[in-house]
DNA sequence: GCCATTAGGACCAAGCCGGTCCGATTCACG
DNA sequence: CGTGAATCGGACCGGCTTGGTCCTAATGGC
């Protein structure tokens, strides 16, 4: 039982913006920044763009920002950005009916509710802001980049 | 984030094991009895029994049994069989000291331990014997199957 | 010795994951 | 106000793990 990588990827692009001074940060940037491959940070920040956790900048200086304060955003949230609401087992969450075959054992997942709580309990204590230690300082708040000119 | 089906049926199969007298139930009338495809049952039982949650008996009597009380499995127990431990990122179990290319960061996985006990903790609490209502009944227990004579 | 049952492997289809690309949109600047 | 460059946004694809099937060997009761 793992979460995929992009969840984890997601949790260090998420605590990296919140060590931003509030300029929106672009993909390239932080994909730079954190030695991480390019496409896939766009496509992690474009999840968290739809999930709110981060808002989208068009344009020129365009780039990505967060919509809350570190310590508003859990672990939970992100992972169910990147891989969909905590639904241990499949009839959980919405609809979906007819996927387990076996209607008759549907009964039993009403323990399974209370499993899926304590987990979704557990993931949602931690914070984004818990996440950052100390030497996250070693990147520096958004230093200015010099290496272009 | 959800597990995976077969974790699923597994649970449904040591809970209608705990049901059983104590004689082995085999495979085949297991599944035949929760209406479950056979050799996934199979597959089942096998990594089951790997895992130690079930012992195996071969031979023309043989079938499986459970080798503890249902109320000393827990849900984390049957995860851990069928999905592999616990483990949500990847750099936390064993092992594996490559699997991040991304070093630098790995200061922050100790925060991921915390949440990674969270989870266990909360998968551990809820035991096989939590998650069999009263409706179990219905199958009644392991009654003769009078349907081939 | 025969039959039922498990053990363990090889094997295959489907779905998701991770990654790459190109087009649509917006702002900065002249 | 037009142009252009830099940005986000969505469509696309290979690869690997998952879920599921099958067959053969080993084992024990009868």
């Amino acid at each position: 039982m793992k979460l995929s990588r992009l969840t984890d990827y997601a949790v260090i692009l998420l605590t990296k913006l919140s060590f931003g001074d509030g300029e929106p940060a672009s993909a390239a940037r932080l994909s730079e920044e954190l030695m991480l491959p390019q496409p896939t940070v766009s496509k992690l920040l474009k999840m968290l763009t739809k999930a709110e956790l981060v808002s989208s900048q068009r344009g020129a200086t365009g780039g990505y920002v967060l919509t809350r304060e570190a310590d508003a955003i859990s672990i939970g949230d992100v992972i169910a950005a990147i891989e969909g609401p905590v639904a241990l087992t499949a009839c959980i969450d919405d609809s979906e009916e007819d996927v387990c075959g076996v209607q008759s054992f549907c009964g039993m997942r009403g323990n399974w509710v209370l499993v899926n709580a304590a987990v979704s309990d557990a993931l949602n204590k931690v914070k984004l802001s818990d996440m950052a230690p100390a030497w996250m300082n070693m990147f520096g708040p958004v230093e200015p980049v010099a290496e272009k000119a």
